[in-house]
DNA sequence: GTGGTCTAGACCACA
DNA sequence: GTGGTCTAGACCACG
């Protein structure tokens, strides 16, 4: 059993703007802010957030112009094939949760649709 | 944005105990390992064992009798009631995280199912 | 004309640790010098020496136990097809150079075969 | 170990100027670029350009005419020894080279061979 | 301004 | 011991 595994920050780093660039919050060809400016932002040094976009850099996510900052690829090959790991991996990461709990996958997907019946319910007397 | 997601140790052994309840591997009545034998499993100090027992304790979720060891509780509400909520819990993580992919509720509903036909089409093979 | 282009320090100790790989005196298995030690060996901060090591566990070359110390790949292809890449580069480096003189590719293998055949009569008299 | 290969600047013209000579780019008596011209074309301070057309003129390879400019020599035998200096230099370099990739020097020899044979086949099917 | 490199020194985790 | 992470601050190169 393993304690205190902690996710070092500049992977925290990746993912989290992998998850922006798989979103669409940020979008092919945009400029990241600075390292500086994420730095700041992250409250975290600059070399840390130097090494994520360093990763992200040779795994294709951004690229970079000396003197001009960091850009989102254009490669929306990788962007679509990241997003479709990436919730392969939360469903999976869920259902071990609920078996963790006793329901099989049926079971957990059936929990799931009873959620979202009631939150719609809910929801309608919202508008 | 939160760095360094420090969960105390015994929270985590209280988090693992009550899930083994919830999920019928502890059942009403079992008696727990003693309180050194689970500072072995979890290579944890038995104080730190101690203070998970303490609290659920007081959580209801376990008795202690003196001189006899502790043994899971009878109250089959507390369980169920406990249960319920912590799949509600798993069910809104993973909602949120779709969410954080850019899936809203019922895209995130539809992932599941994909994976779940795909997965029980090659299931089909192993059998 | 750039001036100045000063290769980093990182770079320059992995390509002498790959050339090391390349040539087998660094064997497939074998135990590189741990952090520190080459740290001082190079003259060079440990931090210097991990980036480099770092970028040729990614590159496959060496990999990593947490404890104990970087190890040479045991992927012989690896290895091979490297070798390879950098013979041709320094072929084509020495074919450039020489074209920079004045001399065509077959001009400057002359020169290579009339150094060589000098060389090797000196040579006959050393022995 | 040498790290900062910091050859300076004035000597980087130098062996330019050099190279351009023997490679007969530059032809015995032909008229170096203006000193000016010249510190522009290489992005320098014009007297870096003077320092090194200084050292050129003390090598014997051009010779200053006051008010005219500054003029390739017209000594071939500096100019044939120097060109055979720098295919020696080019031809150690490369065996050095070679052997670093753990090449002796006839199979440094083979590795060219090999290369121009397949360069001759491939641009055979370009004209 | 931008990013890139390097250092010195700290603290952690594994074994 | 081992490697891994992080910081604070310095200096460089590009534009």
């Amino acid at each position: 059993m393993e304690f205190k595994d902690n996710v070092p920050i500049y992977l925290q780093i990746e993912q989290r703007l992998i998850k922006q660039i798989v979103q669409g919050q940020l979008q092919a060809g945009d400029r990241l802010p600075s390292v500086r400016k994420l730095a700041v932002t992250e409250t975290v040094n600059v070399n840390t957030v130097q090494r994520a976009l360093r990763d992200l850099n040779m795994q294709g996510f951004i690229y970079t112009k000396r003197g001009e900052g960091n850009f989102v690829t254009d490669d929306q090959d990788l962007i679509a094939d990241t997003k479709e790991q990436l919730i392969k991996q939360a469903v999976t990461d869920f259902l071990k949760e609920m078996q963790g709990l006793g329901l099989e996958h049926r079971s957990a997907q059936a929990a799931l649709e009873n959620y979202l019946r009631k939150e719609e319910q809910d929801g309608d007397s919202e508008h």
